[in-house]
DNA sequence: CCTACCGATCGGTAGG
DNA sequence: CCTACCGATCGGTAGG
């Protein structure tokens, strides 16, 4: 059980890789089989399908986020400003931690079908509700500047979401200097006054 | 001529489509010609392969947010903050105008090979130089509230280029809100001080 | 985990 | 712009 399981995670390890680098439709069975030294077909001792590693890798890393914003929101004060800081600070870790799965869910989790695909969408959807009502909370108390809930909702996720195509792990800035400049641009966005 | 050149034109606008919708890689010929209702050999009679059209698609698109950069930056008076705001607007403008081509161009370049991706990421770092190089201009002179450029640009840029991700054509917002909503919020969050 | 192999689909060509 | 067709590669199976 050991085994399997670490092969599993060797096997969604060496496929986000891949997947976040080239793209879920470009990387072939034979491409991910290759990096772990073994034939194509033998993956299929692991795994069920290529489209299986892509759900797993998926959903894993949603719940890492789900999971994440949960223990931000509960470690929050019930201060608008501090929660929207620890949940900016939650997601850049989540995505500076493991670059390759994070970019994986944020790009390639159109190539899922069916429900699958639905679920994620579904998920995403709340994810994404959670900061917006946040930031509409923050404005009714006025915490927060006036403006459009849902663009600078949008605007903030597309911010953090853009991390994995310039972070590189090990470079100039550390995970908890990335996720510090991201709290603070989010707050400034929503609290500067222009003049 | 014309009718070769609104030909290709065609072929172009339906696979920029596809390819943002579905990925290059995820799309193929045959879906191209099917959406122009001819058959997949077809296309070979106006293109002579599928990165062709790929590269069509990014290359007029990369000259359209260089064009429109370009015009912002010689239209602003050298406030640094109006010129900001009128770069972020035209990338915005960009983008909206014509969301599938500028959703390839942002996600699929990466599917180029070998000169052509190397000249993208080229044009590319130097676009971003602007955003990063503005910024660093307006921290040394006071306008702008001290940060990092680069992360600042990144994450003012990354923000812009998810707007294909949820923005809808004739949906609830403009492409002029969508516009001035961005130029707002950069300039909250390159000026705004946390209280 | 391997070798041998399957049907389907891919981008693209020949010849009209 | 079409039909007929090509070699290569795809995800996946059989049988060990």
């Amino acid at each position: 059980m050991v085994e399997l399981n670490s092969r599993r995670r060797a096997i969604e390890d060496v496929a986000s890789e891949l997947f976040r680098a080239h793209g879920y439709a470009a990387t072939s069975v034979r491409d991910i089989a290759r990096a772990l030294d073994i034939q194509g077909p033998s993956l299929y001792a692991h795994v069920a399908s290529k489209e299986n590693v892509l759900w797993a890798i998926v959903d894993r890393t949603a719940g890492r986020f789900e999971g994440a914003a949960d223990a931000a929101i509960g470690a929050a004060s019930g201060d608008v400003q501090a929660t929207l800081a620890a949940l900016v600070r939650a997601h850049a870790r989540v995505i500076t931690e493991d670059v390759g799965s994070a970019g994986v869910f944020i790009h390639e989790w159109r190539a899922l079908t069916g429900e699958r695909r639905a679920a994620v969408l579904e998920r995403r959807d709340a994810y994404e509700r959670r900061f917006r009502e946040l930031i509409e909370a923050g404005i009714a108390t006025g915490d927060f500047e006036m403006t459009d809930p849902a663009v600078a909702a949008f605007a903030i996720l597309s911010a953090l979401n853009g991390i994995p195509g310039w972070f590189r792990p090990g470079g100039r800035l550390t995970t908890d200097r990335v996720a510090d400049h991201f709290a603070e641009l989010a707050l400034r966005m929503l609290q500067g006054d222009t003049r």
